[in-house]
DNA sequence: TACCCGTGGAC
DNA sequence: TGTCCAAGGGT
C-alpha cells in the first residue's frame, strides 16, 4: 500500500530531478559497466573526488573486457589516490566474473548482478534500476537520511538492520517505469538539498509533507551513533637510499595481497613498540604536546630529539633485520608525515638508510660513541639496555656484509629498488606518494 | 555484530 | 584543529 504523501513524494521528487539533476560522465548513457564502475568509485567518495578518476579509467578500461584482461596491477595504478584499493580489485574480479559466467554482458538479472565481487545490496540495485530500469532499492547514505527525515524515521542508520528496513520503504516509493531516475532522484536530492549538516529545506521540492521538517527535527536526523575514533599508531620507516651503482634509487617493498593497502608499494616501516611510541607521545596526549616532552625530557637530560630519533632508527633497522631479513643502517632523521585511514592514524617518522655494508669501522655504534645511549631518557633507558647487546651484534653482522652481496643478491621477493620514473607504474599509497615525490624533489638540487 | 578497509573537503 | 562524513562491501 501507498499513502497519500508517499504518493506526492515519488512524483515531485521524480519531477525535481528532471529538472535539477547534474550532467555527469556516468550519466551520458546506460552502459551497465560504466554505471557499475561509477558506482563503485561513488562508494564512500564525494562526486567531484570521483569524476577525474572516472575519465582515466575509462578511457584506459572503456569496456568490461578491457578492464577484465588489464593487468591488475594497472588497474590499481589507476585508482592510486581513491583509497578503499580493495573496491579495484574486486571491480576487475566481478569484470573477470562477467566475461567467464555471463559471456562478458553485465547480466539484467538481480540475483548475478547481486552475486558479483565487490557488488552489495547498494551497488546491486544501483545498477539494476539505472541501467536496466528495473524496481529495485539503491539504499545509501543519503537515502536513509533523506528518507530517515521525510518519515521521521528515528532508527539508527548506523545500524544494518535500518538499512533493510528503509530499503522496504524505498522500494515501495518507487513509480511505475522510474525506477533508475528515482532512486538518483533520492540520491541527488540528499546530495544537492536535504545535506547532513544545514539542509536547504527552503528550496526542497517535498518539504511542504516532510515529517522531520514538520516536527523541527531536520537538524537532528537521522540518528546515527558515532564511529570509534581511530586508533593511533607510530610507523618507523626507511627511506633506504642506494649507493655506488644503486646511488639515486630507492629501496621499496610491496604489501601483502591482503589486508590494508593491499598490493601497493611502499617505503619500507615497521610499527614502533608501544614501549618507545610512549616515550614521545605520552598517553592521551596530542602530538605537539608530546614532541615538546620529548623535546623537554631531552634536553633535561642533555640528549634531545636526537636521542628519541637514534633509539627510534635502531628499532626501526633491527625490526626490519628481524621481520624482512634486511639489513640497512639509519644515517639520520628524515622527515615525518601524518597518514589517516578510517580505523587508524599513522604518525610516520621517516629515517634515511644505507643498504648492506659499511666501510667504516668508526660507524659502528658502540657505547661509547652513541650519543643516544649516553643521553636517551630515562624512560628508555631500561629499553635501550635490553636491545644493547643484540644491536651491536646487529651491527656487527651489518658491517660485514660483502659489497655485492648486499647490493643485489640479498632482497626479499617483494623489495625493488626503483629510480623516480618508476613511480609511473607502481601504485602507491597517498603518505608514500608524498614522501618520495619530496625525496625525488630534494635530490634534484 | 563489529571490525576492517582511504582519502579529501566542508565547517 | 578537530570532527564529520561521502552513491558500501567483505569478513
Amino acid at each position: 500500500m501507498k499513502t497519500e504523501a508517499a504518493h506526492y513524494f515519488s512524483r515531485e521528487l521524480l519531477n525535481w530531478y528532471l529538472a535539477n539533476k547534474r550532467v555527469l560522465p556516468w550519466r551520458m548513457n546506460r552502459d551497465p559497466y560504466r554505471i557499475w564502475v561509477s558506482e563503485v568509485m561513488l562508494q564512500q567518495t564525494r562526486v567531484d573526488t570521483v569524476i577525474p578518476y572516472y575519465e582515466r579509467f575509462m578511457d584506459k578500461f572503456p569496456t568490461l573486457t578491457a578492464l577484465a584482461e588489464a593487468p591488475e596491477a594497472e588497474v590499481l595504478k589507476c585508482w592510486e589516490g581513491l583509497g578503499y584499493y580493495s573496491r579495484a580489485r574486486n571491480l576487475q574480479a566481478g569484470a573477470q566474473e562477467v566475461v567467464s559466467r555471463h559471456n562478458g554482458i553485465v547480466p539484467d538479472h538481480k540475483e548475478s548482478v547481486a552475486a558479483l565481487r565487490g557488488v552489495g545490496p547498494y551497488t546491486s540495485g544501483a545498477i539494476m534500476s539505472i541501467a536496466f530500469n528495473r524496481p529495485e532499492p539503491a539504499v545509501d547514505g543519503n537515502v536513509m537520511r533523506v528518507l530517515s527525515r521525510y518519515f521521521l524515521l528515528e532508527d539508527d542508520i548506523a545500524k544494518p538492520a535500518t538499512r533493510v528496513k528503509i530499503e522496504k520503504l524505498a522500494a515501495s516509493l518507487i513509480p511505475e517505469g522510474s525506477a533508475g531516475d528515482f532512486n538518483q532522484a533520492l540520491m541527488e536530492l540528499g546530495a544537492l538539498v536535504c545535506t547532513p549538516k544545514s539542509p536547504g529545506c527552503l528550496t526542497c521540492p517535498v518539504m511542504a509533507h516532510c515529517e522531520g521538517r514538520m516536527a523541527g527535527m531536520e537538524h537532528t536526523l537521522p540518528i546515527k551513533t558515532k564511529a570509534k575514533p581511530p586508533r593511533p599508531e607510530t610507523r618507523l620507516a626507511a627511506l633506504i637510499v642506494g649507493t655506488g651503482e644503486l646511488a639515486g634509487m630507492v629501496l621499496i617493498r610491496q604489501r601483502a595481497e591482503t589486508g590494508l593497502l593491499a598490493k601497493m608499494w611502499e617505503l619500507p616501516h615497521v610499527l614502533a613498540p608501544q614501549s618507545a611510541e610512549s616515550i614521545i607521545k605520552p598517553k592521551g596526549r596530542g602530538r605537539k604536546a608530546a614532541a615538546e616532552d620529548a623535546n623537554a625530557t631531552a634536553t633535561a637530560s642533555a640528549g634531545s630529539l636526537q636521542s628519541v630519533h637514534s633509539l627510534q632508527s635502531d628499532i626501526l633497522c633491527r625490526t626490519l633485520s628481524e621481520e624482512d631479513g634486511i639489513l640497512v643502517r639509519p644515517t639520520g632523521w628524515w622527515g615525518e608525515a601524518e597518514h589517516v585511514f578510517s580505523h587508524i592514524v599513522w604518525d610516520v617518522q621517516v629515517f634515511k638508510a644505507e643498504f648492506g655494508f659499511f666501510t667504516s669501522v668508526d660507524q659502528s655504534p658502540s657505547e661509547a660513541q652513541s650519543p643516544m645511549r649516553a643521553a636517551a631518557p630515562k624512560a628508555a633507558a631500561e629499553l635501550v639496555g635490553m636491545l644493547a647487546a643484540e644491536q651491536r651484534s646487529f651491527y656487527e653482522l651489518v658491517d660485514g656484509i660483502p659489497a655485492e652481496l648486499g647490493e643485489t643478491k640479498m632482497l626479499p621477493p617483494n623489495y625493488r629498488w626503483i629510480g623516480v620514473q618508476q613511480m609511473k607504474e607502481l601504485a602507491f599509497p597517498n603518505v608514500f606518494l608524498k614522501l618520495l615525490g619530496e625525496y625525488w624533489h630534494a635530490i634534484e638540487q
